[in-house]
DNA sequence: ACTTTATGTAAACTATATATTACATTTTCA
DNA sequence: TGAAAATGTAATATATAGTTTACATAAAGT
């Protein structure tokens, strides 16, 4: 399944740069988020979901049946 | 302010020792985490947020207005 | 008072998130 | 189709999350 932070991106026309740009972070910490291969720290997270208009759960957060 | 962990910890009635080893973290790491000295990962969030019947957004969110 | 139990804190260590640089590949569009 | 823009990826370096051990203090119960 497609990453959440990539739609959400995606949806605010930004590239990861400008993404990253925005927040103060790379663009390869961006691309490894979206490919969910990193553990991001919960400050990073709330910085993406603040910067695309999203909440933690919106981007981070998985329900449990 | 009280930090919302430690809040959603108490009503379910776990010392910091308890809820550490639920997760597989240490107690010190649940205490820092506590004073807001720490900047968890994601990871640690979900797990922390799940053992107390959270979410993210009830333990790590801020709303703007 | 005394003993447990819970929490605060600190130093040294380890694991890993994130940066930096660089190059390759894919996508887009003139 | 060819150049530019966007993304993938890899190596090395650095900052910091989280561990381990240890001790001190605070609460709570007997």
């Amino acid at each position: 399944m497609v990453n959440k932070v990539k739609i959400a991106r995606i949806e605010k026309d930004l590239t990861q740069a400008q993404l990253a740009q925005k927040i103060g972070v790379t663009r390869q910490t961006i691309g490894l988020i979206e490919k969910n291969e990193y553990n991001p720290s919960l400050q990073l997270c709330v910085a993406i979901a603040e910067t695309l208009d999203k909440t933690l759960n919106d981007l981070f957060w998985e329900d449990k049946k």
